[in-house]
RNA sequence: GGCCACGUAGCCAAGCGGCAAGGCAGGGGUCUGCAAAACCCCGAUCACCGGUUCGAAUCCGGUCGUGGCCUCCA
C-alpha cells in the first residue's frame, strides 16, 4: 500500500511486514467534539479497518491531551476542575465515537497518566544537549541545535523567524525554542519533576506516548494538517533528539472540514457538533461525506452535500435488500473486489473505492431485475462497505423511530382495527387493510393510508411480495 | 512576507501523459392502479495565458482566485 507522506512530499510504500504501528493525534478535550474531529478519526479508522481486513496486524494508538493551556483556560472560565472537565469531555466523545462507528484504538493514553515517561523523555533530550532548563523551571527545546528542525513542514529556522509571533523571554535562549516542561503557575495542576513542580509542554506528550507504545521508530503518524507545524515538527525534533533515531516513517495528514469554505473551528464559530451531525444525518452519511473526497483535501460541509450523502447511503442500503431466489448464473463480484483493493492501496483512495461500491450496487440491482442470484454479490457489497465502516442498516429495522401513539391514532381515524397498540401490529393492520383496499380497487382508501403514514414520516413501497415500509430520512 | 495544498458538469467529487469515475439534483423512457424503489437513455473543449510532447485535466512557467499553516487547532 502506498501512502502520501508529508515528510517526503511523495507516496511511500507502507511496509506491512511485521504489522503496522499507527499513532493518531487525538483531541484536547476542552470542549465537545465537532465534525472536523470526526473526519480525522474516520480517515484513520478506515486505514485500520482496511489493513486488518487485508490480514495485517495493526497496533492503533490515539491519545488525549488532557492537560494543556487551552483546557486550563476553559476550566477557569467555567470554574471547574480542569482534569475533571477533560474527563467529562472524553467520556462524551467516546460515546460519540461509538455512535460514529469508530473502532476503539488499542491504546488511548492520556497525558495525565504518562507523566513519568514524559519526564524521562525530557531528561534524555537534556542529556543529549538539545534542551535546557531555564531559571523559571521551564524546560526548553534548543531548536538551533537541531539542524533539520522544520523538515516536516519544509521550513527552516530563518523562514520561521520571519513570523512575527515568536517572542523571546522566559529565559529562552532563542525565540523559537519551545517548552518541553512548564513550571507550575498558581492554581494550575502540577506534577513533581527534577525541575520542580509543573506540567508537560504541548508536544512532548505525543512524542513520548508514540514511542512508548509503538517504539522509537514506527510506521505511520497521523493527524490534521493544521498540526503539521508546530506540533508535528516539534514531535519529530523531540523524538529524534531523545532517541537519535528516525521517528515516524510516514506522516499522514487529513484535510480540514470547512463550512462555507472556511475551516471549521471553535475560534470561527462555524462548528457543527458531532452530536448534532449524528442526529441530523446519521453515522453512515457522515462517513460517506468524509470518504467521498480524498482525505488529503478540504471537505466543505453543506446541507446539500449532507443530503446527497444520505441519499447515497440509501442507494447502497437498497441494493442490499433481500432478493428472491432466482435461477441463472450468480453475479460475480470478484472484479469489484479487486478494483476496491486497487483503489485503497493507492493512498487510501476512498472516493474511488466508493465508486466501486456504487458500481457493484448497480450490478446487483440489474442482476436482481434480470432474475439472477445476487446474494453472494450482496454479501461482497456488505463486506466492502464494512471495510469503509459503513453499516448500511436496513431502514425498515428502525421500528423504534416510529411513535406507536401516532400510529394508533392514524389507524383509528381510518377505522382500521388492530390486534395491539404497538408499532408492529398497528403497522401490520394498516398495511393489510391497504392491501385489501387495493385488491378491491379502492385506491382512494389505499392512498389515504399511504398518505397518512407518509405524514408520520413512513414511506410505503409496493412490491410483488407485498408492501414494504421504512422510515424516511 | 514565508511554507503547503487546490481551482474538473447545477451541486459534491475522482483523475498522477493516451478516448473525462462515482454520488446528488434535473430531463426523457420502462415497470406500477398511482407512486416509490430499480433499470435504460441524456450532461464538461477540466480557472486563464504561454511552453514541453506524436499526444496534457494530468508535466513546466506565469496570471487570477480559494483554502490551510507560520506556538489555540483534527
Amino acid at each position: 500500500m502506498r501512502l502520501y507522506s508529508t515528510l517526503s512530499g511523495d507516496r511511500e510504500e507502507l511496509d506491512t511486514g511485521d504489522g503496522v504501528g499507527l499513532y493518531v493525534c487525538g483531541v484536547t478535550p476542552y470542549d465537545s467534539a465537532h465534525v472536523g474531529h470526526a473526519m480525522s478519526l474516520i480517515v484513520y479508522d478506515v486505514l485500520v479497518r482496511y489493513l486488518r481486513w487485508r490480514g495485517i496486524q495493526v497496533r492503533y494508538v490515539s491519545n488525549y491531551t488532557d492537560v494543556d493551556d487551552k483546557l486550563l483556560e476553559r476550566a477557569s472560565q467555567l470554574e471547574r476542575d480542569p482534569l475533571e472537565l477533560a474527563a467529562a469531555n472524553i467520556e462524551q466523545w467516546e460515546r460519540e465515537q461509538d455512535a460514529l462507528g469508530l473502532l476503539a484504538p488499542d491504546v488511548r493514553p492520556r497525558v495525565t497518566a504518562e507523566i513519568e515517561p514524559i519526564i524521562e523523555t525530557i531528561e534524555r533530550i537534556i542529556a543529549n544537549d538539545l534542551a535546557y532548563v531555564a531559571e523559571s523551571g521551564d524546560v526548553y527545546f534548543r531548536v538551533q541545535a537541531k539542524d533539520d528542525y522544520g523538515k516536516l513542514s519544509h521550513r527552516n529556522i530563518d523562514q520561521l523567524r520571519q513570523g512575527t509571533r515568536f517572542e523571546p523571554g522566559d529565559g529562552k535562549e532563542f525565540a523559537l525554542d519551545f517548552a518541553l516542561w512548564k513550571a507550575q503557575k498558581s492554581g494550575e495542576p502540577a506534577w513533581p519533576s527534577p525541575w520542580g513542580p509543573g506540567r508537560p509542554g504541548w508536544h512532548i506528550e505525543c512524542t513520548t506516548m508514540a514511542q512508548r507504545y509503538l517504539g522509537e521508530t514506527f510506521d505511520v503518524h497521523g493527524g490534521g494538517v493544521d498540526l503539521v507545524f508546530p506540533h508535528h515538527d516539534n514531535e519529530v525534533a523531540q523524538a529524534e533528539a531523545a532517541s537519535g533515531r528516525p521517528f515516524a516513517r510516514i506522516w499522514m495528514h487529513n484535510g480540514m472540514v470547512q463550512r462555507n469554505h472556511e475551516k471549521m473551528a471553535k475560534s470561527t464559530g462555524n462548528v457543527v457538533g458531532v452530536e448534532e451531525a449524528l442526529e441530523r444525518w446519521g453515522p453512515d452519511a457522515i462517513r460517506l461525506f468524509v470518504l467521498n473526497s480524498h482525505y488529503h483535501g478540504p471537505n466543505n460541509l453543506t446541507d446539500d452535500a449532507m443530503t446527497a450523502a444520505m441519499r447515497a447511503v440509501e442507494r447502497l442500503a437498497t441494493a442490499l435488500r433481500e432478493a428472491a431466489d432466482a435461477p441463472g448464473a450468480p453475479l460475480d463480484a470478484a472484479g469489484y473486489r479487486s478494483r476496491f483493493i486497487e483503489a485503497m492501496e493507492d493512498d487510501l483512495a476512498t472516493p474511488q473505492a466508493l465508486a466501486v461500491l456504487f458500481d457493484l450496487a448497480r450490478a446487483i440491482n440489474r442482476g436482481r431485475d434480470a432474475g439472477e442470484p445476487v446474494a453472494e454479490a450482496q454479501a461482497t457489497l456488505q463486506e466492502l462497505a464494512g471495510v469503509l465502516g459503513l453499516r448500511l442498516d436496513a431502514p425498515e429495522t428502525a421500528t423504534a423511530q416510529v411513535s406507536a401513539a401516532e400510529l394508533s391514532k392514524l389507524a383509528a381515524s381510518l377505522d382500521v382495527s388492530c390486534g395491539g397498540t404497538d408499532v408492529e401490529s398497528t403497522m401490520e393492520a394498516l398495511l393489510e387493510r391497504r392491501q385489501a383496499a387495493r385488491q378491491e380497487r379502492d385506491f382512494a382508501l389505499a392512498d389515504r393510508i399511504r398518505d397518512g403514514l407518509g405524514a408520520l414520516g413512513i414511506a410505503i413501497e409496493d412490491t410483488p411480495d407485498g408492501a414494504r415500509w421504512s422510515v424516511k430520512r
